[in-house]
DNA sequence: AGTATATACCTCGTGATATGATGTATAGCG
DNA sequence: CGCTATACATCATATCACGAGGTATATACT
């Protein structure tokens, strides 16, 4: 898929995998396989800008030897979901908009 | 509107607004500021990518004294709307997967 | 013991891109 | 003569995704 057409909702995709339930960026990968796959290096630096803006905070625990960093979504990231949302209804009216002048 | 998520549909409009008809910079923005503003310096610098890109043949000509770069476009131009539409229903999915775990 | 794979984190450099600010120049109008 | 509309352009900046590469542990296989 095109880049920039990704870009859009990426963060919204983490947000949304972290809103069920607590996660971290391994499981977060996985997660989201199925219908958007994402390298490490790309969803780490989305969970820091999600963490740095607020959207999310960080729990680090030691699991099995290993660090793992749990996300918990804020009501900053909340809000940020739902103006995706109504965001989208704009794009689905610029998309009307392409369709429709194309078939001309 | 989210600066990602026009970014996925900007040059899609672009070519679009030209494929109907023939058109030069100051007026594809008239065109499209209904239902997306974009300002002049954002336009031109899509224009000349397009361009590059050659999904744009352009030609200069001279109207009432002022130069104006009218933009026409190519089979690529024509095709890259063709696969934006194919992306959009892959985008489709991903909202719909959005929607659907938001509402757990 | 050694090797491979999965788990789990991270940083750095690069390339692509949108946008505001700014500049140039002409036409037409009051 | 100044203002507005028309019409182009460039530059600096900020944001962002991503590949390449790095560190470290646990587990399973040979």
């Amino acid at each position: 898929m095109d880049a920039q057409l990704r870009r859009g909702v990426l963060d919204v995709c983490v947000l949304v995998a972290i809103k069920k339930e607590d996660s971290y960026g391994y499981q977060i990968i996985k997660d989201l396989k199925p219908i958007l796959v994402l390298s490490e290096s790309t969803l780490y630096t989305i969970l820091k800008r999600l963490e740095e803006a607020k959207m999310l905070i960080v729990r680090s625990t030691e699991f099995e030897g290993r660090l793992r960093k749990y996300y918990h979504i804020t009501p900053l990231g909340l809000k940020r979901i739902e103006d995706f949302k109504n965001e989208w209804k704009e794009l689905m009216d610029i998309y009307a908009f392409i369709e429709q002048e194309d078939q001309k």
